[in-house]
Order: C-alpha cells, then sequence, then structure tokens
RNA sequence: GGAGAGUUGGCAGAGUGGUAAUGCACCGGACUCGAAAUCCGGCGAACCCAGUUAUCCUGGGCGCGCAGGUUCAAAUCCUGUACUCUCCUCCA
C-alpha cells in the first residue's frame, strides 16, 4: 500500500510515477479529494469529542458531589449525535479512500525501463550461451514421456489438465533439485522454514494478493454450504507465509536483514492465461518453489535486491544453465514491486529464454499493508522493507535441466551439481516402467 | 465436536460504568574517585489530525485481541468474532 501523505503533499509526481502503471491520473485526484473530505470531517469530529470530553468530566464531577447535571447530559446527547453522523460519514470516505488505496501498486524505481508491457523488458546482463546441439533438441515434455519420468495422463485423470505426476528418477530429480536449492542457500545465510500452505485473508492482503488478484488463487469453501468461502486461501507462493509472519509486529533492529528460505507448492489458478503453454511444466496449476525472502531496514533494500538476484544467479550457475537477468518494465512488473529483475533460463525446444525466477524490492509497500515495522538504534519505530524472490522455481528448473543436458539418444546427462543428490546417478535413461 | 477460563505498555499485573494503578525494565538527575545500592524526577500503551514545520514542539483525538451495539460517558454492560490455555471427545 502506498502511503497516502506522499501522494497528498507530492501528488504530480506520484501520478507519473503510476501513469508508467497504467493508473489513470483522476483515480489519484479521487483519492485526493476524498482524503480532504476525510480530513475535514476528522476535525470537526474531534473538537466535538474534546468537547464531550471536558463535559463528561464536569459530569461525573457533579454525580460526585451528588449535584444535577441533567442540563450537561440533555446537551451531550445532541453532540454525541452529531459525532456519531460524522464518524459514520468518516469511515464511508475512510472504506472509498481504502478501496482505491489497496488497488493501487507501488511506485516503481526511477531506474526501472518505462513501457506498458513486457516488450520493454531490458536485458541488463547475460550468462554462458544458448546451448547448441549438433541433432534436434526434444521438448522437455517429450523427453519425460519417453523417459517414463513425467506423466500428463494419469494426472488429467486423477486431478485436471496442467497437473503431473513425477515418476522414478523424475520424482528423484525433482527431489534432487529442491534440495539442491535449500541447501545452498543456507550456506547462503538463509534460515530454512517450512510455513503453512493455507493462509487467511488477511495474509493475502498483507503481501498484495488480495483484493486485486482473488481469481488467480484457490480459495477453500465450506464443505456443507460451497457458497461461503472459509477464511483460508492455497498459497499462491511462499512469499505469502514468510512475510506474513512478521505481519503487525516490531523487529528489533539488530535481527535485520532476515533472511529465509522455504520449500512449498505454489497453487495457480491460471485464469486468463487459457492456450498459453498447454504442454509441459511451465504453467502448472500446481508447482513447487524455493522462494527466499529478506525483511531489512529501509535504506538496505537496495543492497539486498542484489544480493537476493546474485543469490538466484548462483544456482543457475551451479547447474551450467545459460540465462539472462532482465530488469522488468514498469508494466509488466509486478503489483507489490518498486523493481524486479526476472532470470529467465534457456529452453532450448522453445528456442528461448523463459523465466525461472522473479526476485523483487518491494520497499515498504508490504511492510505498510501488513505493518512490519523495526525499532532502530534510537528507538524509532520504521517501516521495514520487503524482498522476495525465487530461488528458484523447481519445475522450471526441471524442464530446463531435461533440455539442456539431453543426448541424441533420448537420455539426460545429471548435472554435476545433482549427482551426489542423485545418490551417484549421472545419466536418466528409459528404463522398464515400475509402475 | 463439547465445556470452561483468559487476551490490558518491552515484561509482569490491578482495574464491574466517571475517562488506564502499581512493580520491573528504560531515560535523566543526586550521592560516589567510579560503579552498585539508595533517593528524586521523568518517560512509556500506536497511531491519526490540526497548527508550525523535513527529524522538534504545542494542542486535540484515538487507544485495554478484533468488529459492532447500549450510554451524556465503556477496559468495564450487551452481541458477534479471532486467538491462547485447561478438561472431555475424536484422530495421524
Amino acid at each position: 500500500m502506498l502511503d497516502i501523505k506522499v501522494i497528498r503533499e507530492k501528488l504530480d509526481w506520484a501520478k507519473k510515477k503510476l501513469a508508467t502503471r497504467g493508473i489513470k491520473p483522476e483515480t489519484l485526484d479521487e483519492l485526493v479529494e476524498i482524503d480532504q473530505k476525510r480530513r475535514d470531517a476528522m476535525v470537526k469530529s474531534e473538537q466535538l469529542k474534546a468537547k464531550r470530553n471536558e463535559v463528561s468530566k464536569q459530569i461525573a464531577e457533579a454525580k460526585r458531589n451528588k449535584q444535577d447535571a441533567s442540563d450537561a447530559i440533555s446537551a451531550m446527547r445532541e453532540v454525541g449525535a452529531e459525532i456519531k453522523k460524522l464518524d459514520g460519514e468518516i469511515k464511508e470516505l475512510a472504506d472509498k479512500q481504502n478501496y482505491i488505496l489497496l488497488r493501487l501498486p507501488n511506485f516503481p524505481d526511477d531506474s526501472d525501463p518505462i513501457g506498458p508491457d513486457d516488450s520493454y523488458n531490458e536485458e541488463v546482463r547475460k550468462w554462458s550461451e544458448p546451448t547448441k546441439f549438433a541433432f534436434k533438441p526434444k521438448a522437455h515434455w517429450d523427453l519425460g514421456t519417453d523417459l517414463d519420468i513425467l506423466d500428463w495422463d494419469r494426472a488429467a485423470k486423477v486431478s485436471a489438465a496442467r497437473f503431473v505426476y513425477y515418476k522414478g528418477a523424475g520424482a528423484l530429480l525433482e527431489r534432487a533439485v529442491f534440495n539442491f536449492f535449500l541447501d545452498e542457500n543456507m550456506k547462503a545465510g538463509y534460515t530454512e522454514v517450512l510455513p503453512p500452505y493455507l493462509v487467511n485473508d488477511a495474509s493475502m492482503q498483507g503481501t498484495g494478493q488480495f483484493p486485486k488478484f482473488h481469481e488467480d488463487v484457490y480459495t477453500i469453501v465450506d464443505n456443507d454450504d460451497p457458497d461461503k468461502p472459509l477464511d483460508l486461501t492455497l498459497i499462491p507462493t511462499a512469499e505469502v507465509p514468510l512475510v506474513n509472519y512478521f505481519r503487525n509486529e516490531i523487529i528489533h533492529g539488530e535481527k535485520l536483514p532476515i533472511n529465509v528460505t522455504a520449500l512449498s507448492p505454489a497453487f495457480r489458478s491460471e485464469a486468463g492465461s487459457a492456450g498459453r503453454d498447454t504442454r509441459g511444466l511451465i504453467r502448472m496449476h500446481e508447482f513447487r518453489k524455493v522462494e527466499m525472502v529478506k525483511i531489512c531496514k529501509e535504506d538496505e533494500s537496495w543492497k539486498e535486491l542484489d544480493n537476493l538476484t546474485h543469490q538466484a544467479e548462483s544456482l543457475l550457475q551451479k547447474l551450467n544453465l545459460p540465462y539472462h537477468v532482465v530488469a522488468l518494465s514498469t508494466g509488466d512488473a509486478s503489483f507489490t514491486s518498486a523493481k524486479t529483475y526476472d532470470l529467465e533460463v534457456w529452453m532450448p525446444a522453445q528456442d528461448k529464454y523463459r523465466e525461472i525466477s522473479s526476485c523483487s524490492n518491494c520497499t515498504d509497500f508490504q511492510a505498510r499493508r501488513a505493518q512490519i515495522r523495526y525499532r532502530d538504534e534510537n528507538g524509532k519505530l520504521h517501516l521495514a522493507h520487503t524482498l522476495n524472490g525465487s530461488g528458484l522455481a523447481v519445475g522450471r528448473t526441471v524442464a530446463a535441466i531435461l533440455e539442456n543436458y539431453q543426448n541424441e539418444d533420448g537420455t539426460v546427462t545429471v548435472p554435476d551439481a545433482l549427482v551426489p543428490y542423485m545418490h551417484g546417478m549421472t545419466k536418466i535413461t528409459k528404463e522398464d516402467s515400475l509402475i
């Protein structure tokens, strides 16, 4: 959530900033107008309340002295009614203000490329070169099916489209990848956490998924009354439970920065992406992801964004997967982010780079929604800054390994870094199906 | 699933309708060569608004898990709700 004071005091600047994210300037005009009305009403209400408090003291005094106070009481009855009316107006205005405020995205950083969509993203660096093959590389979904390590048909039967079974060496590979990621993140100073996978609405609002992105997630309903949603939603990312861990808390400044990492499934309805990436591991309703979250002081988040991005990059480097880093344009970056670097891994069969991690500095945007604060060495309170990044998306990593490490005979070489995690297996070959 | 108890500053803890005690902690001062102890004073519930203004200050409002209600007035009474603890029941 943005700071209404900033919008109020730097209205033209705010309009310009948010215009690059598709927000109409009139929306902000409406917002400050509501804010002005609300504050005007507050001044009136507070003056009356001051009067009421004063007279109430006199009434109490009179009662103690067993004197009659019926005149004062009846006068206050009117004041009370007026206060009630004003407070009703204030609440209405505050609700309106919040409705708008909760739907405004974070201010983009000055360094963000300006543009409405991903075609304005800018490559900031590239690591290694796209893998070359002397033969036509197979898509990972064909490799997976041919090796009998991925089963889409059974998953569609048992669940639905966009679900998958990993089997045998495939299941082992997935497990190797996330264990490798967790170990590497731990070595880099991140504390491992196993969070809950169902969270309440306040948490979803705290990290910015709600109210805007309701249709992208799966919410649990009461079985006895399916029209009634329970206050529980399947997490679309571990970012939600990791950041909300600190919701409504004041953190000791010495504890910052806090670095946490978690493996979790991520559940996404993928509403609106019908027809896109219908095959393969790229776009699933359920996938595993290792997430990294940082909570830091307000003047340290830009340095921490670099640390976070480099940690995610180091994972790809250790797996020897070619990738590049892209700075997202103002129109493509996520709702909560001031700046986002996407890591895109090379996918040979598609002949292009695909997102495998998204590292964002959310500045104080989530902290203001979730009221995450810290106390500095002088005892003063500040909103913390929050950052999140994938480290990394597990299914997409498996897809990238299958495609980049495939051999002409249809087998897949195991990346050196994963061999210990694969119990010494160096190559995935088709075997007689065990199930 | 059933019954009961609870939720008040950083911590402990009083307050059953008249506007949040007290203790510990913290800050300042005195005493002391210095420290501890002691004494004196202060701060502190979190934020919002106004005036003034970048951080200060002054005034006001709000504030006792959360949301409503009753009342001139609510930590206190009423309703709903979340969470914690105890017991019963069930269960991996």
